[in-house]
DNA sequence: TTGTAGGCGTTATCAC
DNA sequence: GTGATAACGCCTACAA
């Protein structure tokens, strides 16, 4: 009932050749080395076969299994999805296909993980699990593996990353507030052992220089997770103190949430109150009221672009490491207003604190 | 500099065996075939050479990839992160891994998905596409692949499928509503050509009779797709009727959001003018304005049924085929409320009617 | 209990 | 230009 397999001997059979020729026929590289007359037969008896190349054999032959490894975080965070269509749609334009693994941030698990895929010989890798430090590097690098970071840069080794210029972010948000009036702007940093929590913040530091503004040090907090909880905890935090800011800048949307959460619970309100400006533009984060002033990042395109970067290190393209930037958008909303005229500092109470 | 991999040859010349003794000594299965002693041995010589197995070889022999195929509409549609993600864990934990493929609900896109992971030799397919027919089942029919259904049901061809019960939700929706006071409860239909939407809306009518309330058929609309866009024009149509409905059950979240646009546009509140509830409880739906009531599907054990199921028929289980239905947790939040005491029908009328 | 030999399907390297 | 041959790393009758 279910179809024996063909096979290659097959094809050369009923082409009446031996199946070296065949397999020379069949692959355009090698095309070139048949006669034209015989290419044709070889093809027509495929095509009449119905035969497929079975990548396994082949795989076992040419060391190539035409697969990549990609570790990520965690699926469900709403940044991914996007970056692994990206790498997906890339990667299979050139035959290649992807292997999700998910490491939850942990160590233990991401180490697990690559070493799984690195059994199942994948050709490459594509990283963008969150923590700076990690010994899979130099391990990638030991055994040559073609690797591609993404939104994270190599500190000890040079591999060729694609990342989204967190610098230049926060500069629009910044520069954004300060057009607005703005002076005293807080700062909810991201965690700082997270590249993107650490760039950021550094970010907003040289921002509010550029902007000749100065970093009053009780306007940054920092938060233990990219959290609602956490976004909410700093956000009171800022809200106790007795001169208050008047606008936040977000080390991301979940913060920027939780500050949200934090001016409803205080009985203050956004923009009015406070403006607020998150990271990323997460879906849908637009319907919220007020929809979400916000950093938006080309995720897809970070995806297509660590392809194909990956895709030219495994091709053997040895030349210059690349670091490639992508760069944000400033997506204006309605969670900034002008700064309120003439307001003096910390005119309400919170209600909670 | 890279490591020259190690073979089962070499693990048998450290342990001074033959490469089938160590073949034997390494896989569980057959170790009891050989002594004791050996078997120690050439543990250990695996060990401290670190030595992995080539799963590409063992692919060829044993005709067996560990692969399966995983074809989805879109992963960037928040439904399926999580349902992939169980697909996963529970794929992984039996040393099988998943390859995706996003077909876009283009029937073209996936046949061509199918075939190449066909090529690939997977041993078997999860396949979650939206539309209802489709000439890829008889086709793996023919092959004797393994195939397990995710949230659609077969027609002609039986195979075992993992569901939520879409009826049950519907059912829990409308009760809530019953319950509430509401009698004249609008349905917001999904494409009809889907499962889900066909059987919300099967079940909403089925689920109204068993409340005991009539449907009027103007209370049902169908929308085109699952879209904000069409669940506001869905609404905007119900609002413009002479006699309003109280209460919307919608065919899924985005259409819930529509309702929200609409009802925000029609200068009416939720839940004080009209109640409404969604499906599936996206992620962050509870962080709107009011936070929406809706049906809660679990995503992630329905991928992790379904890998369990494929595993089942992968592994030769050849028992009667198993239809899996899970059923839904009705979330009570913010957009339902009592319907309005005493107001007749239609005493206001939307501004852009 | 262990060794021998052959083959899974393909491609690379010879020789013709 | 084409054919023969070997090998990729592993598994498994079969023989010893």
């Amino acid at each position: 009932m279910s179809d024996p397999p063909v096979t290659l001997r097959d094809v050369a059979a009923r082409a009446g050749v031996h199946p070296a020729t065949a397999s020379r026929a069949l692959s355009p590289e090698t095309r070139i080395l048949v006669s034209e007359e015989t290419a044709r037969r070889v093809l027509a008896a495929a095509r009449e076969l119905g035969y497929r190349p079975n990548p396994v054999a082949r795989s076992l032959r040419t060391r190539r299994s035409h697969t990549v490894g990609v570790l990520i975080p965690d699926l469900n965070n709403p940044l991914f999805p996007p970056i692994v269509r990206g790498l997906d749609d890339r990667l299979a334009a050139s035959g290649y296909v992807a292997l999700i693994g998910n490491t939850d941030g942990d160590d233990e698990r991401e180490r697990v993980v690559f070493e799984q895929m690195r059994a199942r010989h994948v050709d490459g890798f594509v990283l963008a699990t969150a923590h700076l430090r990690s010994t899979l590097l130099a391990e990638a690098a030991r055994a040559e593996l073609p690797v591609v970071l993404v939104n994270r840069l190599a500190e000890d080794y040079s591999f060729p990353s694609v990342s989204v210029d967190n610098e230049r972010g926060v500069r629009m948000a910044v520069t954004h507030l300060a057009a607005l009036g703005h002076r005293r702007i807080a700062h909810i940093a991201g965690p700082q052992d997270l590249s993107t929590g650490l760039n950021r913040y550094r970010g907003f530091v040289a921002a509010m220089a550029a902007s000749g503004l100065p970093v009053d040090p009780g306007l940054v907090v920092f938060a233990e997770r990219f959290s609602l909880q956490e976004g909410q905890r700093c956000c009171r935090e800022l809200l106790a103190l007795p001169e208050r800011c008047t606008a936040v800048a977000a080390g991301n949307d979940m913060l920027a949430l939780g500050c949200y959460a934090a001016l409803d619970a205080a009985g203050l309100r956004c923009p009015d109150d406070m403006s607020v400006v998150g990271f990323n533009d997460m879906p849908f984060i637009d319907l919220l009221k007020p929809p979400l002033t916000t950093v938006r990042f080309p995720h897809y395109q970070v995806g297509t672009e660590a392809a194909q970067l990956l895709l030219e290190r495994i091709g053997g393209n040895d030349g210059p490491v690349k670091i490639l930037y992508l760069a944000p958008e400033f997506i204006t909303r309605g969670s900034t207003a002008r700064v309120p005229a003439d307001r003096g500092p910390a005119d309400r109470v919170p209600s909670d604190a």
